[in-house]
DNA sequence: TCTCAAACATGACAAATGTCACAAAACATC
DNA sequence: GATGTTTTGTGACATTTGTCATGTTTGAGA
């Protein structure tokens, strides 16, 4: 049978459904998996793009630095939906860094083992067409949430995307730094780090340094909506 | 030969290098063609997508109203980079809509004869990735510009993205009002006509009504860049 | 032309957010 | 443990941005 080790990587529902068990073998062996650990910059802004790289396990953050050299970041990604499509098929070029938040498992093939897969296998390529779209979708309605709300609702929506997307727990680590949030939501750290006072004096959540619990998760999703 | 009345639209670009001239008389008598007038919403959010739809020409605005009944504006689309990719293919119901801001002509298919297309034809299937992925990539890009610059900064990369990307020129009748400018930043109105004034007063641009002028591009891109 | 509604504009003031200064806590390295 | 560095936290104050009020201009339609 299949002596691949990828049995529980998400890749495999675009791979499983849509290739037949012996050339899954081919693309098994055609496959590099790379372990980072906690802030590997595994993906660099302005390197060539040579490999289709996915997110077996782990959480990352897509970020990229403008021309102040002020560090910005555009999405965070987990095995779910992040694959480096965004880039890949557009431009040769990565015009963003991805670096890992937590120890993750990159799964990379040679970006013309894809293109041809794509050329020669439809369910596949209509099978990728899917998880592109979904997950471009899911970042751009992400950013039109930070965009237009101010403070309080730019973190609390932070923190329910940790909660209700990444961990699915209204209890977490959280895998970023205060100052990662004023990058993420285009406020000041200070700013950030008084709402988030403000949430724990008004008793909708604790903070113990980074672990996040939230206790009154209606109160904050209604603090989201109105500001 | 072809007697197809879309020679010159933009989609035809990613026919003609995939399809051969026989069966590119099938989809184009497949093809619908609506001209649409300033201000029809032609795609609503909620609806059912049942057509892969194309911008021939003109100018539309994505947008989605939010829980509060507030208008946001996602993006802007011109024929260069507007397919209604971003939804058709991750879901089954639009999440946003699409508005006509000048005269502007839809292509649309059924949608399952562009699966079918994706699925038998590699070339057609590669082309289309690309598309989607420099479309949401931009619209990614554009909304990480406005996400992390204040006022200024917004309302000039507004002025300089109709100069640069849909004009191709520093004159242009501005498209959209005042208060979809705020839509799409996230500003007040207010907020919106004050910083524009001040261009005006500064001589960094002329204001005719709608009809913008901008003088001195240098500057305005300085305060882009600087807030 | 007249009328009404929407868009544009501006001032005064309130509220939100950023900046600077400083300190405590957490963390890495020796 | 000792030391230095980064992160977190808070106050005081300046700046930015929003809100409300009000008036003018523009444009569509009777």
């Amino acid at each position: 049978m299949i002596s691949c080790s990828c049995d529980q990587c998400e890749i495999k529902s675009i791979f499983f459904d849509t290739i037949s068990s012996k050339s899954l073998d081919f693309y098994c062996a055609a496959r590099k998996e790379l372990l980072v650990e906690k802030g590997t910059r595994f993906i660099k802004q302005g390197d060539q793009i040579k490999e289709f790289k996915y997110l077996k396990s782990g959480l990352v953050k897509l970020h990229k630095t403008d021309s102040h050299n002020r560090e910005q970041i555009i999405s965070f990604g987990n095995p779910m939906d992040f694959v480096n499509i965004h880039n890949i098929f557009g431009n040769d070029v990565y015009d963003y860094s991805i670096t890992a938040l937590e120890p993750s498992t990159i799964c990379s093939f040679d970006i013309k083992i894809i293109k041809d897969l794509v050329q020669t296998n439809g369910a596949f390529a209509l099978k990728l067409i899917n998880t592109i779209s979904l997950s471009a979708n899911r970042i751009i309605s992400d950013s039109l949430k930070i965009r237009n709300h101010s403070l309080y609702g730019k973190v609390a929506a932070v923190l329910l995307f940790f909660a209700d997307h990444i961990y699915v727990s209204s209890e977490y680590e959280l895998p970023i730094s205060r100052k990662e949030i004023a990058q993420y939501t285009g406020l000041s750290i200070e700013t950030v780090i008084r709402s988030i006072s403000e949430f724990r004096r008004d008793g909708l959540i604790k903070v113990f340094g980074k672990r996040i619990e939230i206790i009154d998760k209606e109160g904050l999703e209604l603090i989201y909506e109105n500001s």
